[in-house]
DNA sequence: GAGCACTGC
């Protein structure tokens, strides 16, 4: 990279000089009036004179700024300036073009207000709605006061999203005329793209919190910036609470948290009355429409209205928010065929009708970007298109052009029940920031309309402010077994701004303490220790590290890469029997985890033997995005068990116990997630120490129904269904897991007899083994 | 004999 540059004075070299440079200069006038500002090392850069007029490297535009005392007439100088003061080279045009933009953003306003709060506080909380500016600007303002080439002490700016973190790093690269993963970089899972001379990191926020297991003080960093903090994501609420306590250590860290209006209050509060610098967006006004009475039948009331958007209002497209896939795709085959009456009748123009959500193929993502169809014949009406979505469209993915949204005002949430110890999805009434929200989505282009298909009154008194922080919906576990690496001793009394209900905590712990991760005083252990080095759950990164015990722990490695990407069975609507009839190809009498690993060795093979992946994956109905996702997966846990010498291995396949070796390895992270069969040729199943009745998922292999099995995961729908399950036999229970075994700890019932007649008969078999 | 809101490590 440095040679593409021939020219450049500085390469990552020059950064090391110049601080051993400052280091000279401090010695050299160690007797000076002014001792104190040189023993500062923040400071050293001043008195770089006696080293031939060499600053920063390069001699240029940075020279007049001093750290942490940057004006923003200053900055703008140096910005202004024609050589780029990051990397000595000349500033292109395109440079000064885009900086004409940026200097008419709404933030560049301010910013003056924002170095004067940022010089004198360590947090702030920043408030900027859409179109201000905040993500690209304020870590390019702090990048100009902070100057981390000085002190080496990176600047973070962290994002709930990997796409979002990739754009905007490369958006700002572009701004500051540098090289993306140069002075500006991004960092997500598999995916480093910054260098020794970053200066400036966007990464998930997932990602800052996995860096941070192994920095507990964050030490790499000068500055860190949480932006989109009101989307309350697991890992920015646990960052929150983390750098809360790390500010107390570290005086030299600077914390930003940025966010949207609604709660930032909260966030001052939270922040020990954190100054507030509040920016205005840039979008247009959006008309909002009430229905007089409440709909029974949102989706119909939702056709109906999209419909009479259609029919009546002017040119623009339209975004209906639904709940899911099944929802979306009935919506849209019902608008298509209202819209096809329409066109015959009443000479209405025509609407192209695109439905959007998270599992549809990237590919079918990318034509709600399509531009709306034209007029049917020259000089007809306009034509629109309406984009049926779910929540993805909220946050993930903008779409410019959108004049009117419908908003039923529901989606699908996860909740977390810790008493069953079950996560499912429940179609719930949104927020009121999130309806705020969707209707800022009409707003992005022109003025717009959106039509909510409730009441005002339901609006004002029904919907709760804010949608709950994930961290309340959760099961903990995960959690719970990061904070304990994080080295956060005391979970009770961790100050996260939203500390999640006893119960959860409970669960949590216990869990962690069934699977030996926390010892009975709640202390890490050494496998719970290299448990949360592994970005899995802890039942998955247990079972992985005790695989080879069971001398298969390649094939446990394949499996949790498998469990840990979505289905890789395709089963379109149009042909679902021939993609169970494939599906039966692979299937393993034992189970669904057999029958995974048995697609994922035939792919492998499909792929070594040179054939076309992509191709052979359609013919088989696998999915070759996430095949190739569990790929990556294994390959990153791979590394991981070889960075702590878990050994790899393999029971050769001939031997007969290849599959059982399998099954057995299961139990060891899985043990706590069994059940049973109620009773021979009954197909209801109850589940160990919960006791729930449970189903077998329709979507198994297994059609000989076993009597023990052990699930991968528990779904609650219109029934209660265990899903990915595989046969085991109940000794090995016993066997692998005797302290959760232990049946004085069980309630009388059918599970504890039967596993008591178990262990009776291992007992004798013992004894006649001994007495011979 | 049924479903899969959305992210992230």
């Amino acid at each position: 990279m440095a040679d593409g540059r021939s020219g450049s004075k500085r390469s990552s070299a020059d950064i090391d000089n110049s601080t051993q440079d400052s280091k000279r200069v401090k010695m050299a006038k160690g007797g000076d009036a002014k001792d104190s500002d040189r023993l500062n090392p923040y400071l050293a850069h001043h008195y770089e004179d006696d080293n031939n007029g060499q600053k920063n490297g390069f001699g240029g535009p940075l020279d007049k700024l001093q750290r942490h005392t940057t004006t923003a007439a200053q900055a703008a100088a140096a910005e202004d300036s024609d050589l780029n003061p990051w990397t000595g080279q000349p500033h292109s045009q395109r440079y000064f073009d885009i900086l004409k933009t940026r200097r008419n953003l709404p933030v560049s306003k301010q910013r003056q207000e924002f170095l004067n709060m940022y010089h004198e506080k360590q947090i702030l909380v920043f408030v900027g709605e859409t179109g201000s500016g905040k993500t690209t600007q304020i870590p390019q303002y702090v990048l100009y006061d902070e100057l981390p080439h000085l002190t080496g002490k990176l600047i973070a700016c962290t994002q709930p999203r990997r796409v979002a973190a990739m754009s905007v790093a490369q958006r700002v690269a572009n701004e500051l005329d540098v090289e993306l993963g140069e002075e500006v970089g991004y960092s997500i899972r598999f995916e480093n793209k910054t260098g020794p001379k970053t200066l400036l990191k966007y990464m998930t926020d997932g990602q800052l919190l996995r860096e941070s297991m192994h920095d507990h003080d964050m030490s790499r960093y000068g500055c860190i910036i949480l932006d989109e903090a009101h989307e309350r994501t697991l890992a920015t609420d646990i960052l929150m609470a983390l750098l809360k306590q790390i500010a107390g250590r570290r005086k030299d860290l600077k914390i930003i948290v940025m966010s949207a209006t609604l709660d930032a209050q909260k966030f001052q509060s939270y922040f020990y009355d954190a100054p507030l610098l509040a920016v205005p967006g840039r979008t247009h006004p959006v008309e909002i429409f009430y229905t007089p009475e409440p709909e029974r039948d949102y989706v119909e009331a939702a056709v109906r209205t999209v419909l009479q958007i259609h029919a009546t209002e002017p040119e623009g497209d339209i975004l209906l928010f639904l709940t899911g896939e099944e929802e979306i795709e009935d919506a849209c085959r019902r608008i298509n065929l209202e819209v096809d009456d329409m066109i015959r009748e009443s000479d209405a123009g025509p609407m192209k009708v695109y439905p959007l959500y998270g599992t549809l193929p990237p590919a079918q993502q990318q034509r709600i970007f399509d531009k709306a169809p034209e007029p049917i014949r020259p000089g007809g009406r306009p034509g629109r298109k309406c984009i049926v979505a779910t929540n993805i469209a909220e946050t993930s993915l903008t779409i410019d052009g959108i004049v009117y949204v419908v908003d039923p005002g529901f989606s699908k949430q996860k909740i977390y029940n810790p008493r069953s110890r079950v996560e499912s999805l429940l179609v719930s009434p949104i927020s009121k920031a999130s309806a705020q929200q969707r209707a800022g989505r009409a707003g992005r282009t022109r003025p717009g309309k959106c039509f909510r298909l409730y009441t005002e009154k339901a609006f004002k008194k029904e919907l709760i402010e804010q949608t709950y922080p994930e961290i309340l919906r959760s099961n903990l576990s995960n959690t719970v077994l990061e904070l304990k690496k994080l080295g956060v001793e005391d979970l009770v009394h961790f100050d996260l701004m939203d500390p999640p209900a006893p119960e959860t905590m409970m669960r949590a712990l216990e869990e962690l303490n069934y699977l030996a991760c926390l010892d009975d005083d709640g202390e890490l252990t050494k496998l719970g220790s290299l448990a949360s080095e592994f970005p899995l759950d802890p039942a998955l990164a247990v079972m992985l590290i005790s695989s080879p015990e069971f001398y298969c722990s390649n094939e446990i490695l394949s499996i949790t890469s498998l469990l840990s990407v979505p289905q890789i069975w395709v089963r379109p609507n149009s042909a679902r029997k021939r993609a169970d009839e494939m599906k039966q190809m692979f299937a393993h009498p034992d189970g669904d985890h057999l029958t995974l690993l048995n697609a994922y060795h035939a792919f492998k093979a499909a792929e070594q033997s040179g054939q076309d992946t992509k191709k052979w994956c359609h013919e088989h109905f696998l999915s070759f995005r996430h095949l190739t996702s569990a790929d990556n997966v294994r390959a990153q846990l791979r590394r991981i068990m070889e960075t702590n010498e878990i050994e790899l291995m393999s029971t050769p396949f001939q031997d007969k116990d290849y599959y059982t070796n399998i099954r057995r390895a299961l139990l060891a992270g899985f043990f706590m997630q069994v059940a049973m069969r109620e009773s021979s040729n009954s197909k209801i199943y109850k589940t160990v120490k919960d006791d729930q009745l449970v189903m077998i998922h329709p979507s198994t292999v297994v059609s000989s129904p076993y009597d023990w099995v052990v699930y991968n995961e528990f779904v609650l729908t219109t029934k209660q269904y265990v899903r990915t399950v595989t046969n085991i036999r109940p000794e090995w229970l016993l066997e692998i897991a005797p302290v959760y075994y232990d049946l004085d700890t069980f309630e009388k019932g059918e599970i504890k007899s039967a596993l008591t007649r178990i262990t009776e008969k291992i007992r004798r078999r013992q004894a006649m083994k001994g007495g011979r």
